[in-house]
DNA sequence: ATTCAAATATGATATAAATCATATAAAATA
DNA sequence: TATTTTATATGATTTATATCATATTTGAAT
């Protein structure tokens, strides 16, 4: 559904978000195992991050990334997916047509038309806080292992 | 979504059915010509889907591909993405988890779940026939271009 | 000011997906 | 049975994506 590294955009941006929560301001390195990504990758998609002002990072000593507690009810998943892979999940067709409309249609466009416009709408309505919240709980999880480290 | 393979394939079989549901067998080349898809690769996916038995390939001079019109109803969409691009888009995590569950759900795992469930309904729901039958009668398209070759 | 711990920028490498090329096998027909 | 037409199999190449490495910049603290 999303390149990987939208994946590990999303789960960084969470993993953020969950600290920041608790006045916590995170660095890389930190980041990186806590949702099991690669290091220097995960470097690169936090700048595309900081770019778009998902995120805030700071450099220097005791610097790290961040987001404002107000900011987490703003912040909408489409933002996130946006910013990384651009639309082409929001207005791609499903069989991989240069151009699929309701004018002209693959066969399939109907089909996937309300698929489409339903996970739009979740991306929409669907904001930082209440993703992070669960993490911070204990309910959800952003890698998987035994221990959850 | 799909990977381009299963596009493709996609692609492939409902023009393959709109032909057969004319009586007509068709022909490598004139298939990636139709889909605007190439010819090599194509003829690769043809192979997967003759192994899964969603299309006959017939051998040998006037042969060609065809599917036998009583089985295009049995034939869903299902089957066709699980036999090139396997079930990851049915069970894996939207965030990219190893392993995401209700009992061990990643932050967006409720969220994409009613998603995903639609989209599993709707592959499993959409037959081969009504797809092409889209496309004989002009309705719907298999490729793009101003003239529709 | 110097040093140090961070993020940033950029380029290189590796891996996976997509595409191409060629040789082989099967079926029809002459 | 020889030839031709078609699919099949396999391996090579290209392209895109993901990953790694390193040098640079920034900001804080000493």
């Amino acid at each position: 559904m999303f390149s990987k590294t939208c994946e590990y955009g999303i789960r960084a941006t969470i993993f953020i978000a969950s600290e920041s929560y608790q006045d916590k301001r995170v660095g890389l390195k930190d980041i990186a195992q806590k949702i099991d990504s690669p290091e220097a990758f995960t470097a690169k998609i936090l700048q595309i991050l900081a770019r778009n002002k998902i995120v805030n990072s700071i450099k220097g000593v005791g610097g790290g990334f961040e987001i404002p507690k107000k900011k987490m009810k703003k912040i909408k998943l489409t933002q996130i997916v946006k910013a990384i892979d651009g639309d082409v999940v929001f207005t791609g067709c499903g069989l991989g047509l240069s151009k699929c409309s309701d004018e002209h249609p693959c066969p399939a466009h109907f089909k996937f038309k309300s698929i489409r416009t339903e996970l739009a709408t979740m991306l929409e309505n669907t904001n930082l806080e209440e993703l992070a919240t669960g993490v911070v709980t204990g309910e959800t999880f952003l890698r998987y292992s035994e221990t959850q480290l």
